[in-house]
RNA sequence: GCCUCCAUAGCUCAGUGGAUAGAGCAGCUGCCUUCUAAGCAGUAGGUCGCAGGUUCGAAUCCUGCUGGAGGCGCCA
């Protein structure tokens, strides 16, 4: 039994109470039942607190509403017991039939066991990183790098249809400086004081005079486009192999120059036009994002005629919703967090729902520990971590599942000793090596020549059978929770509970025949529900992106 | 000044309003001739920052306070 049909067999019983006169609810069934699995095993498979949050409505005592209930569920096939408990606490046992039949549903299900269906028809953006392609990629983007593709991998989970997305700001005056600044390196001279300081920008220039040296000899202001087309390309090039590397990859990645040469900034006004929220003062245009909650308006046209950059965020998101998409999600960076009110008054400024199209993660900075002190990044001073530096030194897997594992809205400290040393510190390591365990199973049973057949659900009858059962039913659910609330992090715990669920069973549970015995029952029964546990840790790691080992 | 996030074991951190608040690491003690010991079992460790409030019940929700991080440009 799922925690779903139990949570449906509740409700059936509370109606039939109902139609009996037995218990009295003005407000009728409720949709939702809660059903959880307790903390402690004393208290059963599953409990509901279901008799506690009626009983005032119902008008009589918790424990007496959920004698009533128990009595019935008593009867629902697969239900071994139920029994009341402390305030009105209502704890179920599920026969180990009903329980084990659900090793065959996961095995059958295969990768599509956790998938559900909960965000069926929404088509969702996922934007992040959008990093400045004038420099690489450094420790602070890699947490959305990690955090951002598994956030899409669970949302695709829960039946989502997802984009993701990279925009890329190659506009402006950062790109003429980072031009500006390789051109002086390749002058041998030292980058502009409002310019790009990092070693990279000389190796940049370098390769750039490698493939072109006449460069060098053209008139000042063609060079500079030169040097600064040139780089950016490369620079864009690199970050794109640092997140290929890092098992990250964009549908989409979305200049800001196309927006303009396309016209859909001037678009993007127009809708803002026939909204009624555009404003002219001060030689400049405004959009009235005040309207909407927003503490002052924005400058959408500077009194010179040109664009600001919200102007091209706010032509960026017209097209998006253009392009078909129902939620546009936003990950950013704790120092952008100024940017929601803005944002989210930009929305309703077009007409659309801000609460539902628009939503914005904030990612708290990470901290990088090195050597006892923190590392100050710093793109300019060209003192930084970049992605590929920790990436070599952590490996991706490990790199990703430690970003993974923590809420984004928390400040996260990565120790680089720590992370870097693939010890058993590192929590991947030991969902993975319970994986890798589970696989061992498999293969010697393949050498063994013992098979699965037919699964005698009833055997799977231990305590810690029971419990491992219970927690490979809850993936859904975690999954469906962890999407709904954009927090992969719940996977990873999931995963980190269940690996320990199953050594715990592997410790008790000889599942092979030793030396000559003969293949039972009871060890086919076992290689069901260790199949079944393999394939839950697998489709957990992958909504992480990152690898379940068959050995180690 | 205003806004956002955070405060839980020695450390790093979990904890969709539920029962005795958890895990890993660090410390101590046990368990490998048999499916992977990167494992398991045990032990020890807490005024959930402080003070109120909401209710059958609060680490969780609300208000105030303290402490920390970050943000508040016709920059990008």
């Amino acid at each position: 039994m799922t925690p779903e049909q139990i949570s449906q067999s509740v409700r059936d019983v509370l109606a039939a109470a109902c139609d009996a006169g037995e218990v009295t609810l003005p407000g009728g069934v409720p949709d939702d039942v809660t059903v959880e699995r307790p903390r402690s095993r004393e208290h059963g498979d599953y409990a509901t607190n279901v008799a506690m949050q009626l009983a005032k409505q119902a008008g009589m005592p918790p424990r007496e509403l959920a004698e009533v209930l128990a009595r019935r569920l008593r009867d629902v096939a697969g239900v071994e017991s139920a029994d009341v408990a402390g305030p009105g606490f209502l704890n179920l046992t599920v026969a180990a039939s009903a329980q084990g039949e659900l090793a065959h549903t996961i095995v059958e299900a295969g990768q599509a066991y956790g998938h559900t269906e909960t965000l069926r028809g929404t088509r969702m953006n996922v934007e992040f990183i959008s990093a400045n392609p004038t420099g690489p990629l450094h420790l602070g983007h890699v947490r959305w790098a990690a955090v951002g593709d598994a956030i899409a991998r669970v949302l695709e989970a829960a039946g989502a249809e997802v984009t993701r997305e990279f925009y890329v700001n190659d506009r402006g005056t950062q790109m003429d400086r980072f031009g500006a600044s390789i051109m002086a390196r390749a002058h041998g001279r030292e980058a502009p004081e409002d310019g790009y300081h990092g070693e990279y920008i000389t190796d940049l220039a370098q390769a750039i005079l490698a493939a072109r040296p006449e460069i060098i000899t053209w008139p000042e202001a063609e060079q500079l486009a030169e040097f600064r087309e040139r780089g950016y390309r490369l620079q864009l090039d690199e970050q794109r192999r640092q997140l290929d590397g890092f098992r990250t990859h964009f549908d989409v990645w979305f200049s800001e120059r196309t927006l303009h040469e396309s016209g859909k900034v001037d678009h993007g006004l127009d809708v803002l036009r026939q909204q009624g929220h555009l404003t002219e003062a001060e030689g400049a245009l405004w959009m009235r994002t005040t309207d909407f909650g927003d503490d002052k308006d924005r400058v959408l046209v500077k009194r010179d005629g040109e664009y600001t950059y919200f102007a091209s965020d706010t032509a960026y998101y017209v097209d998006k919703r253009e392009r078909g998409f129902d939620v546009c999600l936003y990950l950013l960076g704790a120092d952008h967090h100024g940017y929601v009110g803005r944002l989210k008054a930009m929305a309703a400024c077009v007409g659309d729902d801000p609460e539902y199209n628009v939503e914005v993660l904030i990612g708290q900075l990470v901290k990088i520990m090195h050597a006892g002190q923190e590392m100050k990044l710093s793109k300019r001073a060209g003192t930084m971590i970049t992605l590929g530096e920790v990436v070599d030194a952590a490996g991706v897997d490990a790199l990703r599942y430690s970003l993974c594992r923590y809420p984004v809205d928390s400040s996260l400290t990565l120790d680089v000793e720590q992370i870097t040393k693939q010890t058993s510190d590192n929590p991947v390591f030991y969902v993975q090596y319970a994986h890798a365990r589970l696989s061992s199973i498999l293969r010697n049973a393949a050498e063994l020549g013992v098979e699965r057949g037919e699964l005698q659900a009833e055997l799977l009858d231990h305590e810690r059978e029971s419990v491992l059962l219970a927690a490979l039913a809850e993936f859904p659910r975690v999954v469906a929770t962890a999407a709904e609330h954009r927090e992969p992090h719940r996977i990873a715990r999931y995963l980190e509970d269940t690996a320990s669920t199953f050594h715990k069973f592997y410790d008790e549970c000889r599942v092979l025949p030793r030396g000559d015995e003969d293949a039972t029952a009871t060890h086919r029964a076992r290689l069901w529900l260790i199949d079944a546990t393999r394939v839950v840790l697998a489709n957990g790691l992958e909504m992480l992106g990152v690898s379940a080992p068959e050995r180690m």
